[in-house]
DNA sequence: TTACATTTGCAATATTGTTGCATTTAAAAC
DNA sequence: GTTTTAAATGCAACAATATTGCAAATGTAA
């Protein structure tokens, strides 16, 4: 966690170290309730100021699908901001079952042509069931 | 106006019409913010559940993405809820620049697998810099 | 150990959206 | 054209989510 911290030239405090050791503790995506369900003793402010810092050096990214559903995840290590603002590409899954979001990786990129657009960044998003729902 | 809202089952009201007519004297996506300029003496929470119900009736969508960028657009005509729920398909890019969200139409959708899961709906978003910004 | 910028915690405030309820209104039945 | 009735509106209160300013505490480099 002090690494990852130090990686992105961030501060390591106890507080950073705990929200990344909650993000770790799950296999998926996360919404901000469920981090403030695994701290205990914590200010709120504090947390949506840390969750900003670690969105905008890369830590993590926020997934945000119609119905107000915005998740967080952890960034895989390559994945700094300024990659995530170019050419960068990411494929999200949400299953309406059990509502969790998954962050996954594909081999072979769909390339999508957008006419007439520079495409900075790509995501591709999809809503159904998941393999355990089924 | 009144077409569309009685195509949906949708009762006809002044204050409904005046909505949709805000919506399409735009071309591209709009946010709350816009729609209220463009009406004078609105009641915001009439706005709200306006929108709410142009929205499960599938007059409208909405497209959200990370950022906190929220906007919605009139849908195409057959562009009905249910039908966005199951195998529909949507195509959103957005101008770093000029801030615009469009909404696009392709061609030939590309087929994205997503494995193990059972995919209803799909939606691609790109973000970069529109034709008008270049 | 010191120095200093960064982070934290708290109070106040802003933004966005919802709920309950009485009143008004659209549209169907007569 | 009137009546009827369910739906929509407008208002007040409230809830959830997020931001700003500032003093105190803390991490890090010198």
């Amino acid at each position: 966690m002090e690494n990852l911290l130090r990686k992105k030239g961030l501060r390591v405090t106890p507080f950073r170290v705990s929200v990344l050791e909650v993000f770790s503790r799950f296999k998926n995506a996360i919404d901000t309730a469920q981090i403030e369900n695994e701290l205990d003793n914590f200010d709120r402010i504090t947390l949506y100021r840390t969750l900003k810092t670690f969105i905008e050096s890369g830590l993590i990214h926020e997934i945000v699908m119609p119905g107000d559903i915005k998740k967080l995840a952890l960034c895989k290590e390559e994945c700094h901001h300024h990659e995530h603002e170019h050419n960068h590409q990411h494929l999200h899954f949400r299953c309406n079952e059990c509502d969790e979001v998954f962050c996954l990786e594909l081999k072979e990129f769909p390339s999508v042509k957008f006419p007439k657009f520079k495409i900075d960044r790509l995501e591709i998003q999809g809503t159904g069931v998941c393999g355990n729902c089924r």
